[in-house]
DNA sequence: GGAGTTATGTTCCACCGCAAAACAAACCTC
DNA sequence: GAGGTTTGTTTTGCGGTGGAACATAACTCC
């Protein structure tokens, strides 16, 4: 069936299993959970689940908590909560920032360096420098904590097991490696912006469940890239190129893109076409837009609906493929969510064969300045969660 | 992460899993394995090995096979085999026809009964009583095998958890649980005809990998139905409304859809759309349209390139959303493969983003009359596969 | 304030399943 | 037929969990 390595469970798997069990109840728990509760939960016993807690506090991957009010009869649990001095940093580069944050076990940002700037067409060299001596500042100036690991968030393709970022186009970057010219301590593992940062709307935390479990992405940047995310699981496709809704076709009679192909979302929804379908000049502000459809602007207005219509079209398809009735909007698109939402709404409703059942519902993901670089940073600590046993070493 | 059960593992957990490891190696290779094979492909010890393959020879999931000509020095291992004498029924009502299959645990057909008819619009209770009648009469028949469970195909919506089929467009059929109609001994559970014709093309037999582990699937009938799989798993959505393909909007201009859309998918490769745009009427048999072809018939030739620009249009979206570069057509589209392949390919070069790193290929199902109720027996063997511990009681 | 109650956390022992190694079996080669 | 080689089985040891008893720390009631 799965394709899952053809390696035998041995007894040693058990324990791996099952400390990953612990800490990932632990961390997807909302209120602090005792050793009695862990075992509960997880199905164990008292002695198991303890002797799995004993093991994680000792590798730092759970404190023990001070205990709160008491509360009943009976002796009161030590209630054990995510480590706080595991992190991992997260970066980003985009059209518009640098990014560089560190996110603990618990998923509170330990620091954060964020800087505007316009990178389109920038030197990859040159942006990547500045990158790294901004990193390198923020780790300089951590609490005592225990940086795990990296990654590092791109608005393009990416071949993470090579490490390699094939193409971005809004950066004009192409068949580079990033890690080497960044040059850290910590070798970075490379993702694409809109797959990292669904996953800050796919977990609110390090193993906890966020609002939605099942849901498409839209991260409205300059292009429109996307992510479809099913049980809490980015789809990444076969080899990296999934989420590329901004070039889905949504009129074959439509404008060319520079893709090669016609009436591609983005040449609707894209910032640029937003931007001068609304008769704003292309730096404008993206608040701008929104405040213009306020003041009853009839530019502005149609600028969204045409986006709307297109965002109708493409979104009916993958939801009519995909069967995920749950759109989250992220970037500018998010940002227009509430103007978007009636007429986006009622395409898909006349488009989606599931709507009668089960009407489509599309919110707008909280808008979070660098969200790829948190989503890198969760990627890493997913990583720890998911298999604790190898850091207890 | 992965919203699995919160069950720890316990030591039982280790049996289960590795009696399923020891059952798919044995079934996904392509040759008879000795126990020793098995210890090596699995990483376990031959002590290990051979116990768990004494457990299912046990309970006849494996059968030892006569040794074939000695090879080399050393004492000869025995081979072992799936076991035949476990065996599914896998059922299918489509429009056209009726069929029942049983399959065993090697992917041998054991025993069918196919009946041609026209089912467009039929009184579910008349259809599954003659589904019935042929089912009773094929068990009655069948070798000394033990039929471990039943699945159903149907062309339309359903709910396979609560054993119901919302809605057949095709059949005219909505909101009945056809396994009260059928009131055999064995319950079928229900599935989409699309995605269990796409799980034939998925595994040659019963957890042994077919051509192709990552592809879409796409169901010519009167409709157009698809699957996407992934890692050999096909993705049935949030609650079974997947694969919705043929309601993908090709075009918003275009022809209105019976479903409320404009332009989808099927109003242009629909079984019906391509018959009445080559001048044939509806009830015309398949190969006559490919039959005009070949003599040149420039009506069918252009209802064929019609067809091949919608679904390049619309599998050029799935595949950038989901970059799954790989295409199975089957039913109609199957054998129209020929013709459709050149046209269809040029469009999906021109509007997948990623087919000058890796062009998207087209392949051919192989026709199989019921594929769907094959794929439906295979699902219970998988089911078997996946846990055989469940079967040794 | 002390005895009883209740729930948590720990300790000890038995059982289960796999690994490792020794042993038995079957076939080939010389 | 003796030695070599590989397969399959038996025995022993170890890791890990489950279960039961025990220690601990609160609350409650008299």
């Amino acid at each position: 069936m799965a394709a899952e390595a053809l390696s035998s469970a041995r007894q040693s798997t058990l324990r791996t299993a099952n400390l990953g069990l612990v800490l990932r109840t632990v961390c997807a728990a909302p209120e602090p959970l005792s050793r009695a509760d862990v075992a509960a939960s997880t199905g164990t016993t008292r002695a198991t689940a303890s002797r799995l807690a004993d093991e994680l506090l000792a590798a730092g991957l759970l404190d023990e908590s001070e205990r709160g009010a008491p509360t009943g009869p009976g002796r009161p649990g030590t209630p054990l909560v995510p480590g706080s001095s595991i992190a991992a940093l997260g970066m980003q580069v985009d059209a518009g920032l640098l990014a560089a944050r560190v996110v603990d076990l618990r998923g509170r940002v330990v620091g954060e360096r964020v800087e505007d700037g316009d990178f389109v067409g920038s030197d990859p060299m040159t942006t990547l420098h500045r990158l790294r001596a901004v990193t390198t500042d923020l780790l300089a100036h951590l609490p005592d904590v225990r940086v795990v690991g990296a990654g590092l968030a791109l608005p393009g393709i990416v071949d993470a097991s090579a490490g390699l970022l094939l193409r971005a186009p809004n950066l004009g970057w192409s068949n580079l490696r990033p890690a080497e010219l960044l040059h850290l301590p910590l070798t970075p593992t490379l993702g694409n912006e809109a797959d990292l940062a669904a996953r800050t709307v796919a977990e609110s935390a390090p193993g906890r469940p966020g609002p939605h479990r099942d849901f498409l992405y839209l991260s409205g940047q300059i292009g429109v890239g996307g992510a479809a995310v099913l049980a809490g699981q980015v789809l990444s496709g076969t080899s990296g190129w999934a989420g590329e809704i901004g070039h889905v076709c949504v009129d074959p009679d439509g404008p060319a893109c520079r893709c090669g192909s016609t009436g591609c979302l983005e040449q609707y929804a894209g910032r640029h076409a937003l931007l001068s379908g609304a008769g704003l000049p292309l730096d404008a502000a993206p608040g701008e837009l929104a405040a213009r459809i306020e003041r009853g602007d009839p530019a502005a207005r149609g600028a969204v609906d045409t986006a709307a219509r297109a965002l109708g079209v493409a979104l009916a398809g993958v939801i009519n493929v995909l069967d995920i009735p749950t759109v989250v909007l992220g970037g500018h698109l998010g940002e227009l969510a509430d103007f978007l939402r009636p007429a986006l709404q009622e395409h898909l409703r006349r488009r989606v064969l599931s709507a009668g059942w089960r009407p489509p519902t599309i919110d707008a993901a909280v808008a979070l300045p660098a969200a790829g670089a948190t989503g890198a940073a969760l990627k890493v600590l997913g990583d720890v969660v998911a298999d604790p046993a190898r850091w207890l070493g």
